[in-house]
Order: C-alpha cells, then sequence, then structure tokens
DNA sequence: TTAGCGTGTTGAAACGCTTCGACGATCCGG
DNA sequence: CCGGATCGTCGAAGCGTTTCAACACGCTAA
C-alpha cells in the first residue's frame, strides 16, 4: 500500500502538503492541488485508518447499539438502524454494530477510542447502560426516554401525544369506549418508557374527552393476540374504538377481530401506532400514528454530529406524531352522522 | 486517558513488558505479569485501537455487509447479522456495518484498512461487489453463491438439496401434484442464485418421484400472494402440495388459501423455507424446512477467521437442509393409508 | 571452569498520519 | 523603499502501539 509519503515524493511536494491537499484545513494553491490528486490518483492511495486516528483522535466511526435478538418489532429495528447508517454516511462516518446485550462494549469502544459518538436503541426507564455512557468522552444519543438523561441527548416519537392524538381522533368520529392492546407483559414489566407515555397520554386525553380506555397487555404471537382480544371483548364488550401499538400483534389482532365476527372499518374503528409501511401491509390499510423510525435513526445522527462539532449542549427532541386515516377507521356509536 | 508507558512507569517495566503481557505473545513471569496487571486496573488502562491498528495492522473489525432496505426477509436478515456479531465477538472482533447499496464502502474500509476481513450477504449469481472483494487484500466470506467465486469463500443453505428434499417429502405423503410459491418477480429477475438452485432442486426431485411441479413468482404483499394462490388454483387446480419459499408472502398465502376454503394440513400440504421462529409464528406451527440463518453467519465468521490464521484456501459450504414436520402437513391423494 | 542454552526483560525502531510553528515569497499601504 | 500582512509550503514533533534484536541471568552439561 502507498503511503502519504509515497504520494508527496511523486508529486514533489511535502507530506504535510498532501495532508492538507487531503484535509483542506490550510489553503494549497490549485497547480499544487493538482499534482498531489494526480499522484493519488496514479498510485491508488488510501489514508490509513488507523494511522489517521492515532494522529488526529478521530475515528469517523460512531457506534450502534441495537438490540438485534428477534423479537417484536424486528422490521422497526431495521428501519431505525437503515436511518442511522446511511444519515452516518451523509456525515463521513461508518458505523459498528454492537448489540444490546454487550454491555461490555461500550467500554470497549468507548475506552479503546473506537468511535467517536454512540447512539443508543431502546432504551429503558432505568437502563444500566446510561450511566455508562455518561462517563465516556465520546457524545452519546439515546432513542428512546431514560428516567434521568444525565446530560445526555435524547430522540424519540412523542408517544405521549400519540396516545392523546388517538384518542381524539377516535373521540371525534364517535367512539365512546376506547382500548389499547400494548407491549407485552415483559416488556410493561420493563417499564419501558415509550409504552409508559403513551398510556399516559392515552387516559389523559380519555379524561379530557369523557371517554373510557381499557389497556390490555399483549403477546406478539397469534395466541397472545387472541387473547387480548377475547379479553377485551368479553370485560369491555362495549368497545368500538381500539389503538394497537404492538407491530407483531397487529396482523393476529385484526385476524382475530374477524374471527370474532368484528368488522374492522364498520363496526370498529382500529387505530394502530407503526411504521407507515407496517400500516400498508395488513389486511386492510390502517389508520395509523406512524413511527417514523428511518427518521428517528436519522435525527439521532444529526444530533450526535452536532455534539461533535460545536458544543451543543444536550437536547432531547420528541417528534410531534401524525396520524393519517386510512380504511381501518369507522364511525363510532356517537358520531352525529349515519 | 492513561498510555501503556504510564502503565509501565507504574509497574516498573518496561513498555515492551506491558505489551507482551496485554498480547501473550512472550512469556512474563507471573510476579511481573501480577504487578503489571494490577497498574492496568489502578489506572483504567485501555490500548488505543488505532495505535494499535497501525502498528500490528491488525483492527480486530470485520466489516459486514448487509441489505438494509425494508424488503422481504427483515427478520432473516437480522439474524444472519445477529449471528455475525456474537460469533464475531467470540473471536475479540466488533463489526463495522455496510449497507449493500454502497458499493464504495468496500474501497473505504479495505483500502483505508479499517477491517481484517468481511462478510458479505445476498449475493447475486453476477454480483458486481465479488470482483471488488476479490481484489482487497482483506479475506471475504460470501453468504449466498455468486455465478464466479474467484478464490473466495461461501457459505448457505443448500437451496437445491432443500428443493429436492421438499418434494421427496410431499410425494411421499402422497402428492402428486406441487407447487412452489417462490420469491418476487424482481429477486427472479436479479438472478439471485438461491431463488434458482431451489428450482432446480424441485424439478431435479419431481422428475425423480414422478410429480409435476408448478412455480410461481410471488409478490410478498397480501394482494401479490392472493394473486399468486389464485392463479395457482387456477391453473394447476389439482395441486394438492405446495412450497413456499418467501417468508414475507407466507401469512398471507396461508390467509388466501383458507379464504379460498383450502384447509392446510387436512386437504393442502405446505412446506415452509424459512427460519424456525417464522414457520411456528403462522396461524399454525408449519412443516418447514428450516433456514439457519443466525447459524449461516456464525459459519460465515468462523470461516473468515479461519482464513485471517492460518492461510487456509478459500471453500464453499453449504450446509444441509432439515425438514421437521409439523401441523401444515397432510396425506395427499396417493398416500397409501388415510 | 566454561560454553551453551532457555527464560524473562529491555531499548528502540517502526507504523502512517496530523498539526504546529516557521519561513520565503508576494503584495499592500505609507 | 520599507514594514507588515497574507498566502502557500515545509520540517519535525508527536500520536500510542507492536515487535525485533539484543541482553542479563541462572542453569546444565561437558
Amino acid at each position: 500500500m502507498a503511503t502519504i509519503d509515497d504520494v508527496a515524493r511523486t508529486a514533489g511536494v511535502s507530506t504535510s502538503t498532501v495532508s492538507y491537499v487531503l484535509s483542506g484545513k490550510r489553503p494549497i494553491s490549485a497547480p499544487t492541488r493538482a499534482r498531489v490528486e494526480r499522484a493519488i490518483e496514479k498510485l491508488g492511495y488510501r489514508p490509513h485508518a488507523g494511522a489517521r486516528a492515532l494522529a488526529s483522535s478521530r475515528t469517523n466511526v460512531i457506534a450502534l447499539m441495537a438490540p438485534l435478538r428477534v423479537g417484536v418489532n424486528v422490521p422497526v429495528i431495521m428501519q431505525f438502524v437503515a436511518g442511522v447508517v446511511t444519515r452516518a454516511r451523509d456525515f463521513d462516518h461508518d458505523v459498528l454494530l454492537l448489540t444490546q446485550d454487550d454491555v461490555s462494549g461500550l467500554d470497549r469502544v468507548t475506552g479503546g477510542s473506537m468511535v467517536d459518538a454512540l447512539v443508543m436503541m431502546d432504551i429503558e426507564a432505568d437502563d444500566p447502560r446510561v450511566p455508562l455512557v455518561a462517563a465516556a468522552k465520546q457524545p452519546t444519543v439515546l432513542i428512546g426516554l431514560p428516567q434521568d438523561p444525565e446530560g445526555l441527548s435524547c430522540v424519540d416519537l412523542d408517544f405521549e401525544a400519540a396516545g392523546r392524538l388517538a384518542v381524539r381522533h377516535l373521540a371525534q368520529t364517535g367512539h365512546t369506549d376506547v382500548a389499547l392492546i400494548g407491549s407485552p407483559p415483559e416488556v410493561l414489566r420493563r417499564h419501558t418508557s415509550y409504552a409508559e407515555r403513551m398510556m399516559r397520554g392515552l387516559r389523559d386525553q380519555a379524561r379530557g374527552s369523557g371517554v373510557t380506555v381499557k389497556v390490555e397487555a399483549c403477546d406478539s404471537s397469534p395466541s397472545g393476540a387472541a387473547t387480548a382480544v377475547d379479553t377485551l371483548l368479553a370485560t369491555a364488550p362495549d368497545t368500538t374504538g381500539i389503538v394497537v401499538h404492538n407491530e407483531g400483534a397487529l396482523p393476529h389482532v385484526l385476524s382475530r377481530l374477524a374471527e370474532r365476527g368484528r368488522v374492522v372499518g364498520r363496526d370498529m374503528s382500529v387505530v394502530a401506532v407503526c411504521p407507515t409501511d407496517v400500516a400498508l401491509s395488513q389486511r386492510i390499510p390502517m389508520t395509523s400514528i406512524d413511527l417514523p423510525a428511518e427518521g428517528i435513526g436519522k435525527v439521532a445522527v444529526d444530533m450526535v454530529m452536532a455534539r461533535l462539532e460545536g458544543e451543543q449542549p444536550s437536547e432531547t427532541r420528541l417528534l410531534a406524531p401524525v396520524l393519517t386515516e386510512r380504511e381501518s377507521s369507522a364511525p363510532g356509536p356517537a358520531a352525529e352522522d349515519g
């Protein structure tokens, strides 16, 4: 492999000049720049990442910690990851992938100066990783909201607002008995903040709109969904509006409702909280509040890069929810028309 | 951050001694080792990855190129990725994630010595990336089979054998008219090798078993699956055995069959080719040929590490398919009992 | 007693880049 | 015509490791 010295020699300049051509940190005259570029081209020169990292203490790599175990929201996770990776490239950075459970990985990549910054997904209320990265010298952005962000940046969908929005939509279309089919019990048990924020928004708006709301945890398996639907229908038979906040269970919930003789879009109104493509690939196009996974990933990178450049303070960004009405909405018993 | 020299000083030894304690490449007496380890502990010393890479020309990072765009087999992809990442950790390596379309990324990570080796997923017959990585100095393992591996290692499920196995199972249980509901047309158009290998095996065994086989491409949307099922039922109404090789379409195929009055497991036998967990999360547990995605990812890492250590030659490894009978199998018209 | 060996440790030379201070040249205003 | 900016380039000092050749030491065998 050619080195920067080889390039300097064949271009007839000093190595520092080559470096400055590459980094643009000092002005270089046009003819010199041209000679250097020709030499680089000719030799097929590529700067050595390690040497660069050593000299500049910048790796141009960010770490992404993602939950890779198969689970509920695999497609959603992939979208986050895709968003992070593509946006990172826009900033000329690559992505080192860590798994959620590899907690020691944080220390490794952080302490070993393998990365310039971190993005962590799927943050729980009392996440053990948060104090670790808070102590690291690299800036970090959390996707999700811990109890105490300790000066770290966070980004997420505003689930509380999403809960309110969903109930408002149902109330406005004439529904008075509303339910949430939510995350699996184990997620709730972990106090994952998005689930709790969603419920808070839901109940909040229910109170404001004079609507009842029943909450049902739901495993994402077919049988889990069936159980949730059956329980709901048994304990709250007047329910006509359902918010489903569980991508994995969604198709099974719809199947079970059909089996139980409920026609979604006619006598049952369902609002899904999920990425748009998931909403569109159900048996009927679902009214949904978009979970802009890829977008959130990109914002996370934007934030982490901002902190890397200037000395931006840490901030928390909650994205406003957007509801799109599709074919799973139906007027409720209190609807004014029809 | 403490450096190796700091450690050496506080332990009262030379830097090289510290280095040898860390790498184990030279014998170190027990007391010296203990002193060094105490110093490391005390200072919280972490070797600088860049410096290490520069001096040793080893980064302890491998690149993984994966298709991140949302598509057919998102959960399957995740399993590959999980397999690669966890196995890499067993070899004390981290994983740098590249997206499929970032072809220039190959040059970047390879030429810049950012990684020691590469793993590439989703290889097509005439993949433009293959010549690129063949020219790289880092060893590479392909998941999938290109037309010409050019001295690269490959690993994949033996789809040809899987096709044979599926037909053999159906023939043995009394089916004489068999069909494949396969990949989306665009996948076939790209000549992705696994689809073609599957068909070859299928036809091969069909000829041997005296069975007819009809092949239907299938988009993974609900409507695509419906179309495929409808076409099949119209053009080959005697079909009683179906092989589904399309994870995304599988649930929709099953739905459509139900809508068309076919009871899977009674008058229709369906064999899925997919990861076990996908097979188990359908409306009924599916008889399936396992696509051991995570396992393949691990094998890929094993192979790439073997090439990194000794000078193993490149090889192609095709994993033998395993069929597990579950509730979607049914006896066919030619069954002896029944 | 000495040559020879193995064990444990060291010093110093890379590894390939960035960046800082300095310097010559060119240009300006006074 | 001179002093001081400004512009473009250079030399050299790091950055924090690994690794090679060498060496000190205590043994054993002759």
